[in-house]
DNA sequence: AAGATGATCTTGACACCGTTCAGATATGTT
DNA sequence: AACATATCTGAACGGTGTCAAGATCATCTT
């Protein structure tokens, strides 16, 4: 604990992030609450979910184990920081998903394989993203209005033929929807599966095989 | 901690799970390793996952914090063993749901309502073992030989049509059936469909219908 | 029967964790 | 220049997983 005592700002020098370009860092660390939240996701992208501690990110972004409470009144309250983060990144690349598909008709399965394939490109961040929405009462503000990743889902039901004024189908049809997306995601990832997916040729098309066989859950026939 | 010097055995006087009936409290504990797998399972219903500490097993067990590691090398074995008794439970679930079912078409959608109801009868076990699933290298000894839940899908599936020489369909529908009850066991305990489920006449009602619309993600059409 | 053996449990310690609180320090305002 | 406020540090508390050393007891050997 002895080279804490640099000055606060050394160890993000280079990140843009942190402090507008031309200010002189400005203060004790500029912005702290960005930084810790981006110093969580480096620690989550490097070396895990289970290495995220408050104390970690505190020593990651160069400040004391107490600082992070001037911003975030939990640790929790950090994570859902991190988590929103990256909702509001698998919602765009939901959405980019969805202009890519040609056929309303599957559009929903591309974006069914947009969301594993992001939660598989950052497992660690989904597992947090998807550990802070099961504590939670209610969906965050933002989530449902505006262009989020939920209202693009919404939109493709109803193009995949679900009436719209029937609120109850469209609820379920979106509940069930994101089960099997999450419910893939984190299977997916599964080492017992590694063998299938090489001869596969690729995690990409073992996601897209097993959305293929879902439907038998529902009593259909099982898919070609 | 000065309380803590009574006899061991204090605390399981009248369990009969710990010591044969007739034994006179035969040992140190009689037989830790089970006591300290049902101590954690108490734990876990009582007061959650969180609480699940190794120290707070050992407690409840009626032992010191460092007793498990005579029996256990880590925390994670013991909560493996935990684990292993809930799927063993769910397995035998699985199997009575499957001989419930009348029509060979529907067995695997009960088999997939069955499972979620294990799921959220026991929310935080299922965590646990779940979270257990999820790190394992490879399916546990004894998980796909026998009569085991996994054997009982199997079954399912071969009932339900799919060609059982076809051992990558097979697999793929294993697996695909398996993420959609875990998607669905998982988001069903999320508070925020707490009014849908009232509406619809209670958990098991709003469990079926989901099932029910799972189909749309594999290209089908929506259910009635 | 007596002593050796090895399994089982306790004690005490270590590093780490989340969290709090009093005090230091820099910023913004008057 | 002096005050007030936001921000950060240092030290502490109780909790955690884990380990090494010693105590205790069932069982095996002689």
């Amino acid at each position: 604990m002895t080279e804490t005592l640099q000055p606060p700002s050394a160890s993000n020098g280079e990140d843009p992030a942190f402090a507008a370009p031309g200010a002189p860092r400005r203060y004790h660390h500029g912005d702290l609450s960005r930084a810790l939240v981006s110093a969580g996701r480096r620690i989550l992208e490097r070396e895990g979910p289970d290495a995220l501690s408050l104390r970690a990110v505190a020593r990651e972004a160069g400040v004391s184990p107490a600082a992070p409470y001037h911003h975030f009144k939990d640790k929790s309250e950090l994570l859902e920081a991190v988590a929103h983060e990256g909702w509001e990144e698998l919602g765009e690349a939901v959405k980019e998903a969805r202009k890519r598909a040609s056929d309303a008709h599957v559009a929903l399965g591309e974006i069914g394989v947009a969301y594993v394939s992001f939660a598989r490109q950052h497992p660690a961040l989904y597992r947090i993203m998807y550990r802070m929405a099961c504590d939670r009462e209610a969906m965050p503000d933002g989530a449902k209005t505006q262009d989020s990743g939920w209202t693009q889902v919404e939109s493709a039901i109803i193009e995949a033929g679900v009436n719209p004024s029937d609120e109850r189908a469209m609820m379920l049809t979106q509940i069930a929807a994101w089960c099997t997306a999450h419910g893939v995601a984190e299977m997916a990832g599964f080492k017992e599966f590694d063998g299938l997916k090489a001869a596969m040729g690729g995690e990409q098309a073992f996601i897209r095989a097993v959305f293929r066989h879902v439907g038998i859950m529902s009593g259909q026939r099982a898919a070609s």
